[in-house]
DNA sequence: CCAAAGAAAGCAATTGATAACTTTCATTGG
DNA sequence: CCAATGAAAGTTATCAATTGCTTTCTTTGG
């Protein structure tokens, strides 16, 4: 099992290297790790990089692919684990919230593809992530109202776009100051005030 | 009246930089503007920008400084208009994204200080800018607790989180979909929610 | 009033640093 | 033996900042 073998195999390699993105954007400013940094950190040369990735844009895109994939999947999960289409809601907002706390460097790397004019990789991979994300909102939005826990006369849109405005700015805020214990602790009033938002008038 | 001189003073020059940089970031990524692009949309040589600011560091300061006490003001002034503690947070909302739509290259600068580490001017100009506005916003919600237009029992705290998290939402969906229309179109609604999060239950 | 001095503004070329990527050659394991 | 893996040294490009020199504006002494 445990390979005592000098050379490890390229698929490991490529997971070496996202694990290795991921914790250097912890503790720096993702857009200036270099193939340098990531290279000593997964004990290689910086040249050796290139015999498993074409190009650091490619080590860029399938980083964001697998944070793509392990956030919605656990947001997903959170939505099944619950019976109600509200407390799918919250979960699914916890999980988000929790997946930032477990990975502080994402976030960072998010902000960091913004404001890039171009449709890079990561920028079309961020894109189609909310948009996956919006579509399972907006569908569990649309079981409260049918089951009379989410207001009718409210724009779906508007609650899918206030949701997760909630949730980036506790993460701003949280970056912003360099302190995680923002978003434990605002997370579970931001998100009652999201659902007095939301909730049927009487 | 038309100075036709050839050469113009410090102080211009570092306002027509200030907007240079503006103009420019609103169109490519903040973080790859150089010098030479600078100077070149001044009508300067590259090296003639350090007869007027010492470093880029110092490009940026200026630039962040004019940004903070600009949105600033502009909100400060929206919250004076308005005779009504809700009105005065809906004046303040709209000045808030009039001005990120006025001049897209901000909110793309902002997002791309956020990953660094270091606490650069840029970034301290925009955690105290962040406190004034908060300041601004407790203030609002406080006096909307008074007079019965806010719910005095949810957070003022989670509140003024919230306002802030609802328009970066905003503005991160039309920076990610390089769409203003998304801002104009989604104010009104995504300020109605928010109201509705903070209003008196019956 | 006005020329000379010098301060300020500007350009063009250069420097030094740093980054991504390439090439060459050695080593490993099957 | 040989193909894959890696290290080390190199290549090329880019960028902020500096330097030496010229041009323009301003001030001042006679």
């Amino acid at each position: 099992m445990t390979s005592t073998s000098k050379y490890l195999s390229a698929e490991e390699r490529r997971a070496m290297a996202v694990k290795a993105v991921l914790e250097l954007a912890a503790i720096q400013n993702p857009g200036e790790i270099t193939t340098t940094e990531i290279a000593a950190h997964m004990g290689l040369s910086q040249g050796g990089i290139f015999r498993h990735f074409s190009s650091k844009d490619e080590i860029w895109r399938t980083v964001m692919e697998w944070v793509a994939t392990e956030l919605h999947s656990r947001v997903a999960r959170a939505a099944e684990s619950a019976n109600s289409p509200i407390f799918s809601l919250e979960a699914m907002f916890m999980a988000h919230v929790a997946f930032a706390i477990e990975y502080p460097g994402v976030p960072r790397m998010l902000f960091g593809e913004l404001p890039k004019t171009e449709s890079t990789p990561a920028k079309i991979a961020v894109a189609s992530l909310l948009e996956r994300y919006g579509k399972l909102l907006t569908l569990k939005l649309e079981q409260g109202k049918s089951c009379g826990e989410v207001d009718c006369s409210i724009s779906t849109e508007a609650a899918v776009a206030l949701f997760v405005g909630t949730v980036q700015g506790l993460i701003i805020k949280a970056v912003l100051f360099g302190d995680v214990g923002h978003l434990r602790q605002g997370a579970p009033e931001a998100f009652a005030l999201f659902r007095r938002a939301i909730r049927k008038s009487i």
